[in-house]
DNA sequence: CTGAAAGCGCTTACAG
DNA sequence: CTGAAAGCGCTTACAG
């Protein structure tokens, strides 16, 4: 015999789901309640606790979609992800919904890839959200278009992360500075010599990156072309610490290899520095290595590792404005690029050029 | 002089909001364009590019608001999480959202903190959602109570990893066996005398563990009383790598200092073996000391951490099936709570007992 | 293919 | 406080 169903369960309390239902139960009318419902004034006590009663005995809530169609806003605001596996990126998420959050807004969350794309942004736009935050880095072209769109239909929204849209509101870090930072920070150990640990191929950040350490090295004298050097061709690329620990071991093999190496961030860097270590190379004796994003792990290695950091607090707190400022007016006269400079946390895994 | 408003952004495309004035701008009746909408059969196929050119033309969406009003299906899940800084949550929320999609979800994500558990949930049901999710731990009472207003409606619902709701449909992993398994390792290697780093509390999670730890003692003839040692009670408590650091080092001043450290997750681990190793001992040739959840970063370490893996796939898909179980048929024929067995992996930070 | 009509669950004047 | 009515944007028979 299959078990009974649980009793406990269901003690005849009714399944109600509008509001004239639920008047009929409190035993009011149905205006009543919806100006119960909207905490209107001109109400006696006993009515307003009679339905709150009803309310938390059977689990009763206004069906939203009645209440939008009606005009009431969504205070809905949707947001894309590139993925939910990159720290910095979910932490720029946690931290933008917390925001958003604090000004009466509930997030839709999306993980935005390839194809879902225009289906997630229509969802979005079916779903009456009030304004849209991307986070990461997409598509070029199709980024360019989706921003296009909102534009034209005024929809607030901000880009994070990813620069070069043009016309689009935009919280970027200035990663042409950060470069330069580090770059700045390395020639003045001595280093002449750099390696790119995934720092190459055509995304707009990563040339924006390319354009600050060019910037940088011309200033001390120096020839990009001459003192970098990248192996990313020689294995498919990725962005995990496994990647850096196979870039470690064919950098290892060069017999004039670089003293200083640069990651595209922080997995890469340690992957690097492990790799490196476990070859019997010294850091930051023999060679120094940077990452980037900052992650509390740089403090958990052995030597630390010096890293930029995203200012991740301030980068959101931009968009908010940004995002904000145009929900409440439609006129778009504050300046939509925000560039936020990073902050070069120096630690123990770089030092001087090593000797001869 | 204000800058203008910029022309191109406003071609002249009228702003469409209704299936009204939707038919209007394509010329053709509503019910038409309804129909076309709605991929229904019986159109000839110029109506049907006529009406998609202009989807196009002016982004034009159907208001959700109206369609799940006239009945239509809202497919929504709402997802609780309990926070977005711990990664193995963020990685079964990022599993669950991506496995929900493909079976046509979309997800309302909420981190649900203390005082915002109530409106959150109420939020969703406003939503209709079909289903809801909890990822983590979150107060017993509130979530017994969440759980049983979700039952008495129907609401299929799925708590991940928080055992002990009664009635509600769990899946969590099996943090005893996990235990046991850690305690049987370091006992093969020696080990009687351990260290339990954060691992302490009334947390159903923690007392789980220490009821896994407490057997295994048992098993091998050792008193859980006399063989652990816990120091949480000397600092603040926390999570991170900091916090493992600060207890390695109120470990290492201890004379009878255990020879063998259970951590509550890979952060707290990593910090104390950071600590112990900056304090000059040796890792596994002084003490062992292992992590839980099995992050990436238990590779990179020197010496790696043996950690417990929470075998997420398998965590995900079962509540994914749990779910869809509930969705599909309200009748709860199938057992309500999934144990999952986790795997211990092994790796360089425990070895043998120190001799002497 | 078109057009008029009903109805989903709400809110909001309006008249009692 | 109550009750009847209009209307938000849609879909879906129904009659042309």
């Amino acid at each position: 015999m299959p078990s009974p169903r649980k009793t406990t369960k269901t003690t005849a309390i009714p399944r109600i789901s509008s509001t004239t239902e639920f008047a009929r139960y409190v035993g009011l009318a149905r205006t009543t309640v919806s100006r119960v419902l909207n905490g209107q004034p001109g109400l006696k006590q006993k009515t307003i606790d009679r339905v709150q009663r009803a309310m938390a005995e059977t689990g009763f809530t206004p069906n939203a979609y009645a209440l939008h169609l009606k005009g009431k806003r969504t205070a809905l605001v949707g947001l894309c992800v590139e993925n939910l596996l990159t720290p910095p990126a979910v932490s720029k998420l946690a931290e933008l919904q917390s925001q958003l959050r604090q000004h009466g807004y509930s997030s839709l969350i999306e993980v935005l890839d390839r194809d879902s794309g225009q289906k997630v942004i229509r969802h979005f736009l079916s779903m009456r959200v009030e304004a849209i935050g991307f986070i990461g880095h997409f598509d070029e072209a199709e980024l360019t278009r989706w921003s296009a769109d909102l534009s034209r239909q005024d929809l607030p929204h901000v880009i994070i992360d990813q620069a070069g849209i043009p016309g689009a509101p935009t919280v970027t870090l200035d990663r042409a500075k950060a470069m330069t930072e580090v770059i700045n920070h390395l020639v003045g150990l001595g280093h002449r010599n750099f390696g790119l640990l995934g720092v190459s191929g055509t995304q707009r950040g990563t040339q924006d990156r390319i354009r600050g350490v060019d910037a940088a090295l011309a200033a001390h004298g120096l020839q990009i072309a001459a003192c970098t050097r990248s192996l990313d061709h020689l294995h498919p690329r990725r962005t995990d610490f496994e990647y850096g620990r196979l870039l470690a071991q064919s950098f290892a093999q060069l017999a004039d290899r670089p003293t200083a190496y640069l990651a595209l961030n922080d997995e890469i860097a340690i992957g690097a520095m492990h790799g490196f270590q476990h070859r019997g190379f010294s850091v930051p004796g023999d060679l120094s290595i940077t990452g980037f994003n900052n992650q509390d792990i740089c403090e958990m290695t052995t030597p630390g590792l010096t890293s930029v950091d995203q200012q991740i607090g301030q980068t959101i707190r931009a968009a908010t404005e940004l995002l904000l400022a145009q929900i409440r007016s439609a006129t778009g006269r504050k300046p939509l690029l925000r560039m936020i400079a990073p902050d070069l946390v120096v630690r123990g895994s770089t030092g001087a050029k090593p000797v001869g």
